[in-house]
DNA sequence: ATGCAACATGCTGTATGCAGCATACTTGAT
DNA sequence: ATCAAGTATGCTGCATACAGCATGTTGCAT
């Protein structure tokens, strides 16, 4: 189960665009977010963070600042920035809204997508397979946030895929918490054959549906590796150790 | 029909709580870039716009790192913030993104809201109404965002809410423009009794055909007053002389 | 022992200074 | 006259300095 032990994904990041150092701080700190480095409440103190990252105070609080209207920390006025800590209720309208958007984009992708497009979240999915087939869960997971979005992404609607891929943001440290068992694996997979397939057929409805059914269960699958009032962060590292 | 001369509507904020410097002075960028005093495409100099707000350039730069997250303007590395124009695509997409989670949001609301809740909207519609009555045109154009971002507020869906606000934000300036003629508004008004109708009747579908014929329609409208390939703005003040 | 008050510390919020880069202008050559 | 190259200017990007505030601690009084 550990054959991966970062959850750092920049390396998969276009090798010749070099990202500013606003955007790389965000990044960092984003990823420092999801892996638990900063746990949800949190105060991120700029001085400490900012060395930690190498960077001054002053693009730090700029990317606390990002940050914070990505909606992954909160700023209180006086102490600064919060790691924003999650309620059930709070993913639960998560969830919910990424369901609506994503069929939602899945009709217009099956209206909409050239075959280019289908065939490459195929490949995409095709690979996922492999990773399943070996058991790869962290890569597994990483792909998985590119099936999801990639509905959006090829229903040809910037702002739909914009908006999914916000809200996943936030999702992105819950959903990898509550990755499930074996036979809850098997079950997804499964599912996201049927979503792939109903994709190729052109078919919306049956997408939607699946779609539907497949963020119902991740609702069940993560409600229970959410504590009962707060946040998303049991104490200990969940996955990659 | 000039019965309003600004914008601004920071008069309508809770009077109690004192926002901080970096809120205000988003809310001020935000206002200069809706009604047109900071242009698409314009570039935003720190400097001269810190001054003519009255902040140094440190929060001014934060406050324009919070606007580029939330999509109304562009940070380009090394020169600086752009307001961000947005294509007659860009503008589609912004419409049926919102179509998607206002229907939805509508469904939920019909089947969750409570009568309070209902009872809220229908009275800013109410208000809406006495405004339209005496063509005051600024006022009821500000309650129209409230009444659209409303059902996703009673839907109990605090995502869907804030992906609705985002997106609004941006729509904004364009909505603003597109105000359209008489009898086009006439028609806006019959609908939005529609909806509230429906609303009240907790008629889930009745409400998302409404909403979807609705925004249709506000497509077509904005469409007139969109330049074919640039962004929202024509050079003159469109309204409110 | 407990509560309150004054103080000390450390952090945030803002201003300013400096280096680097992009762009505009000027000057010269063809 | 036009184009190119060098130069100059002004802005961005980052670091640092300073002021104000929130919080934690200590000492004193009851």
């Amino acid at each position: 189960m550990t054959d991966e032990t970062s959850f750092d994904d920049r390396a998969a990041e276009s090798p010749i665009l070099r990202r500013s150092l606003h955007d790389e701080t965000v990044a960092r700190l984003r990823d420092m977010i999801i892996d638990g480095r900063l746990a949800p409440g949190d105060r991120v103190n700029e001085g400490d963070v900012g060395r930690r990252l190498g960077v001054s105070r002053t693009p730090m609080r700029e990317a606390l600042k990002t940050l914070a209207a990505e909606g992954l920390i909160e700023n209180v006025p006086g102490r600064g920035a919060v790691v924003r800590a999650f309620t059930r209720d709070d993913v639960f309208d998560m969830l919910e809204a990424l369901k609506i958007i994503e069929q939602e984009a899945g009709r217009l992708a099956c209206a909409r997508a050239s075959d280019a497009d289908i065939a490459s979240l195929r490949a995409v999915h095709d690979r996922m397979m492999q990773l399943y087939a070996v058991r790869s869960r962290l890569n597994y997971f990483k792909l998985n946030q590119d099936i999801h979005s990639g509905f959006a992404r090829i229903s040809g609607n910037a702002t739909l895929l914009w908006a999914h891929e916000s809200i996943q943001a936030r999702m992105k440290r819950i959903r990898f918490v509550g990755n499930g068992s074996e036979d809850k694996w098997a079950a997804a997979v499964a599912e996201h054959e049927e979503m792939i397939v109903a994709l190729e057929a052109h078919d919306g409805d049956a997408l939607a549906e699946v779609i539907g059914r497949h963020i119902d269960r991740t609702w069940v699958r993560v409600q229970d590796a959410l504590p009962e009032r707060a946040s998303a962060a049991p104490a200990e590292e969940p996955l990659a150790s």
